[in-house]
DNA sequence: CTGTTAGCGCATTCAT
DNA sequence: ATGAATGCGCTAACAG
């Protein structure tokens, strides 16, 4: 009785053959005589052999692993990307070994560039702007970004973060909105597209913007900034959020104050996480379609990864969907 | 210039010493002369040389890599857990390979099999039953398992869910409820627990229970089984839902039917997922620690891949979180 | 079809 | 304190 794991050697000495007959066979690059073919499987069963992945990997250099880098997995936009990217992994018999980097640029770099030698690619969701991420391009391996790329030779894949935007501002217009505020979340890289997309329609109809900039993305920051939003000299009839979560406390904290949503104030997000469907009025947004971009992300990244050519920008179009948290302005 | 990454044998000749000696260096398992250490600090950052994780891992047996197999990445409840342990992981330097099943438990044994060959230790949450779970104890790796297990041999994380439920039964009663609900998903191993808390407060008061039995652990599935359990003969004055996403679904489709929770209905849920704060009432439910319990299992299994003792089951005690949805009966 | 040989990049005796 | 030699488990030519 071995003490240790079965190996190669030891199908191959029960089999009577070479080890590279076994590593072929196992490997299915190769038919064998029907007897050689029998003892092979007599042996690989009796001894209960498995493969070790990690010889084979030193070997072949891959790992049939994707690395996949989020700013925060309990953000249901990110676990959504995960969703979809785990799923069309899981479908190529891939892993996904997950990156959480926790909204800290700091350690992203050293964090991704020891990921690196593990994977046979990364998907990467970052907070840094593109002239710090030169070292990305750097790295030998497949990669594919979330979010648009102006220089970097980096495939991407984004949403339309700025007609997403339009959009909603467009929504919010056309409901006879005349005082629209945006709760936006400047540290991320998508900001200022949202913010673009809101000016590009409210500037066309001669509309001012009142921004204000939240520490996080998330309810709680939504809670605290809503004071600050709404109790001012000049209250808005609408508020633009950065992302849902931020809505959501956002609501919230409005209802505390004794506002009443839709009535007083429209409030809108992006993301379309499930939750905003469940509250009360339940939220307008716009469908970033995260588990279709995770999915995207993915598919295209294996297509790297197999040599197959890709587009640089794969962009996903975003959905407006609406809910009773906007009312017309009579 | 070399094509390919530079290997400890790079490193060597450029520091004129041998590989042994690099190899020690590099591991910190041993100190060397001055000159030596210099040399070959100015060799690995001249030749910007890198470990090869793979060659290390397959020669130490030991990856660095914890596996985490749950069974939703999208719901809450296990991003929460994935959040508290990859933080535990991370501090560790371990890294997180994770496996979303599904709700699929027919996949479970090949792909976790498969896992633990890449792995240094698994935390698992399943939905099989013990007795269908012999072939994990014969798993060759560490392992922690969420919830409890009578006969198997593996340490566990659990929630005290039989626990949590008398707290919410017998949180209902004092409020006056007379026709008690429960809205359960007994696919799960925690069903029958939950139930178990429940019959447990109810029969003590000579309470009957109502019970219903959901086919998925969601939103969706709480709106769909809303309408036969509210508009039944006898309405119950509150439902216990298995989790805070059928809680949510309910709530919703309750309010289309016409009903006014709490007034005419009053709902809770397990997990206290953080949107149950945001709906309209706010959700009662019992705070079963998703992040904690993430943490607690990955210190656990660190401490398993140790070496150290641990204790077979490792409780964490709910907490009641009292919101609106709730109110006493007259 | 099948076997021989030669490493992959590294850690680990065991010498010196 | 340092190095030579060995092998982890496997695949990849190349030979026959």
């Amino acid at each position: 009785m071995k003490s240790s794991a079965p190996t190669i050697r030891d199908v191959a000495a029960a089999a009577q053959v070479s080890t590279a007959t076994v590593s072929k066979y196992i490997n299915g690059a190769q038919r064998f005589s029907p007897k050689v073919e029998a003892a092979l499987d007599v042996a690989i069963a009796n001894l209960g052999y498995k493969s070790n992945p990690l010889a084979k990997s030193m070997i072949t250099g891959r790992t049939n692993t994707i690395g996949l880098s989020v700013l925060d997995i309990t953000n249901p936009h990110f676990s959504s990307i995960l969703k979809g990217a785990n799923r069309v992994a899981h479908d190529h018999e891939f892993s996904v070994l997950l990156v959480d980097t926790e909204e800290t640029p700091s350690r992203e770099r050293r964090t991704l560039e020891e990921l690196s030698r593990r994977v046979d690619g990364m998907i990467v969701f970052s907070r840094l702007r593109e002239k710090d991420m030169g070292w990305m391009a750097d790295i030998d391996k497949p990669l594919v970004f979330f979010g648009s790329l102006n220089e970097l030779p980096i495939p991407t894949v984004a949403s339309d973060d700025h007609g997403g935007a339009f959009m909603l501002a467009q929504h919010l217009r056309m409901l006879g909105h005349k005082r629209i505020a945006y709760l936006g979340f400047s540290k991320s890289r998508r900001d200022e597209e949202r913010l673009g997309g809101i000016y590009e329609c409210l500037n066309a109809a001669g509309m001012e913007l009142a921004v204000f900039d939240g520490e996080a993305p998330s309810s709680a920051e939504g809670e605290r900034m809503c004071s600050s939003i709404v109790l001012g000299a000049s209250r808005p009839d609408a508020v633009i959020c950065y992302n849902d979560l931020m809505a959501l406390g956002f609501m919230k904290e409005a209802a505390n104050l004794g506002l009443s949503i839709p009535r007083d104030l429209s409030v809108v997000g992006f993301d379309n996480i499930p939750y905003g469907k469940y509250v009360s009025p339940a939220l307008t947004t716009v469908d970033l379609q995260s588990e279709r971009m995770g999915a995207t992300a993915m598919t295209k990244l294996l297509a790297v990864i197999r040599g197959e050519p890709v587009e640089k920008l794969t962009k996903v179009a975003p959905q407006l969907v609406l809910r009773a948290s906007t009312l017309a302005r009579s």
